[in-house]
DNA sequence: ACCTGAACACCGTTCAAGT
DNA sequence: ACCTGAACACCGTTCAAGT
């Protein structure tokens, strides 16, 4: 009875379980038999999202050897599951499921899908590309960045009224990883910056510049 | 009738017009002399979290005359707003409303609320703090790296299940500033890097490294 | 095992009627 | 102008009953 899901999928997600079943062609009580309440079929509905977001960081991790283009295609496969599925992405994150309290199934694989982030950024130090925080820490600001603006996107506060175009997308995404790179602050100001916050490497060179 | 919304502020948001006006003690159909709809009452809701957004990023700028400094207390100050007032929260940015077709006032105060924000910005590049690429670009993305760990954190998948200490969030909170300042690339590799992304100020210097 | 139909307690919204 | 009470069309959920 997936079928019920589909169509879901293709319409609106935050209404109508009775309606569902009405043009599944099945009686209002039929889906208590698949699901039994309400928000189990919601959760089941994030789960698949999950799901979606794990394969793609996982695919991401393999395009490439390099783990700044990997977090780069992390990022835009994250944004463009947001863009594609917008209900479903607010499902998943706009607070109407308490998340804390889903299955253990859609827990787990949304765990994995940010385990699957946190392996890049670990590579990422490996390899020298990353400094060497705590990767779990450096993981939730690539997340939180990249949601972040996936979620201002939806909600239309990010210039682009309704659908974004895939060019404007890829723009977004430059600015984003541009950003998460190398941050907002210009060169000059970066060494006493860095000393001031207590850089993760411990950096020490550099002279005092008027950065106020 | 302003009652009517503080009762619903200490409760829940997603729920009843009906057991709103039953607990304010008139009719179930009193609301509608006030509200033409119930999805008014919900924007005269997030309209509130906007003002009370409006004046903080109005009060960060105030607070210190260095833009960085600025912009670490308009971020905190987000995050907290956030966490206070979870369900307003959700209800601004979660997708239950569609914001562009809110009511002009609640729009005009969003808007405000992130033209404080670019004020910020535009003021840090001005005194050189920040590099010159598009302040509004810049804006969205200190907004979107605040706003979505605002978000995951109200979506329990920050570590800290249920409430987060001040002291957590003041962690939380040095790590995003850290990151929106410096980036999260070792600094070996900043020049190379800067190079293929193309930096807003065109920075030259540096050799090659093993970054790839 | 799976579905149905009636029923229950709720919604949001409307509207004639009161003061 | 503001509120009431009844009414309408919907929900999610339950349950006895069918096959």
């Amino acid at each position: 009875v997936a079928a019920e899901e589909m169509l879901e999928e293709s319409g609106f997600e935050a209404l109508s379980l009775r309606d569902a079943a009405r043009r599944a062609g099945v009686s209002h009580a039929a889906p208590y038999r698949h699901f039994p309440a309400k928000v189990d079929l919601l959760f089941a509905l994030a789960g698949r999202g999950f799901a979606a977001l794990d394969s793609e960081m996982a695919r991401a991790a393999t395009l490439s050897a390099d783990p700044i283009a990997q977090l780069a295609e992390a990022g835009l496969a994250y944004v463009r599951l947001a863009v594609w599925h917008p209900r479903r992405t607010q499902l998943m994150f706009g607070g109407i499921l308490d998340m804390q309290e889903a299955p253990s199934g859609v827990r787990d694989v949304a765990q994995s899908s940010f385990q699957g982030l946190v392996r890049i950024i670990e590579a990422g130090q490996r390899s020298g590309a990353f400094h060497h925080g705590d990767s779990l820490e450096v993981a939730l600001m690539a997340w939180s960045l990249v949601h972040g603006a996936a979620m201002l996107i939806l909600g239309g506060q990010f210039k682009y009224a309704g659908q974004i175009s895939e060019d404007d997308l890829r723009g977004v995404m430059r600015a984003i990883h541009r950003t998460l790179m190398l941050g907002i602050v210009r060169d000059d100001c970066r060494d006493d910056l860095a000393r001031a916050l207590g850089s993760p490497e411990g950096n020490l060179a550099g002279g005092p510049e008027k950065c106020d």
